[in-house]
DNA sequence: ATCTTAAAAGAAAATTATTTTCCTAAAGAT
DNA sequence: ATCTTTAGGAAAATAATTTTCTTTTAAGAT
């Protein structure tokens, strides 16, 4: 298991702060936003600018170590590239899940309907969460 | 079957020719972004604003006429609101396409390892379509 | 440890995308 | 035909994102 310093050199990208942190909340918190991460950013990171935050998303984007997750009706959100997996977002809590899950089923059918040849799936169910379904009302 | 002015009545929604004509083109293509929308309109309504083109999508959205499909790596699309279905994606040709497909399976899979009540799904798959594969190169 | 240089950070400006405002025009009801 | 309400268009305002430019810093070479 590759530290977050070593995955930014594996992608030739220098390792500093605001990208350990970046990634660091990233792996913590496993989905945020432009706007949330710079909140977050801006308290270790007082002076760090908006545009750190873009030129570094975009650069992990681009090198493979992240990923934009578009969701319906909210934000993109930001999430490290991880094995193949679909999201679920609570419509309540608007929390952002992730849930790994065979698609080879659909996919194959998906393939055999539209002739395509599938390279990749993006899968986002809403609903509501355990939790929000246990709160009455 | 519901004529268009129709369906704008239905929504409570005053039958404009510039309306009439958005969800033409969006029957016609099936998926335009704001840019493709405006460039179209312009060659009607030569002196269309941006802003009726905004207004009137987040109109029709909020009424549930059409609906904002987002996709990787492209500028979002809006669709007429029709039957459940998956979208494709070609990487060469851009080109977007709906799918109807059971989804049942899936869904109840997701409910049993989340615990989520799921409501909607959107599904994407990205992929080469058959006139692209036929293609040389 | 210091020097070098390529890349990154930050500030500001620029660009692009979207929304709002305000006034005139047109739709639909009477 | 008239009235009321909503829509359209132009312009301004706001929001989101990117670019530019200067200073700083990471990292490899000395």
């Amino acid at each position: 298991m590759l530290s977050t310093a070593d995955k930014l050199k594996e992608h030739a990208l220098k390792v500093t702060p605001q990208r350990l942190k970046i990634l660091g909340m990233l792996d913590k918190y496993g989905h945020l936003n432009i706007e949330d991460l710079y909140r977050e950013m801006l308290k270790e990171f007082p002076s760090i600018s908006l545009a750190t935050i873009y030129k570094n998303i975009n650069q992990m984007m681009e090198s493979g170590l992240i990923q934009e997750v578009k969701l319906p009706a909210q934000k993109s959100v930001y999430e490290v590239v991880k094995e193949p997996h679909l999201h679920m977002v609570c419509d309540r809590c608007h929390k952002v899940e992730d849930i790994v899950l065979g698609t080879d089923k659909i996919i194959e059918e998906a393939e055999k309907v539209s002739g395509y040849k599938i390279e990749e799936s993006f899968i986002t169910l809403r609903g509501v969460c355990p939790e929000c379904q246990a709160q009455k009302s």
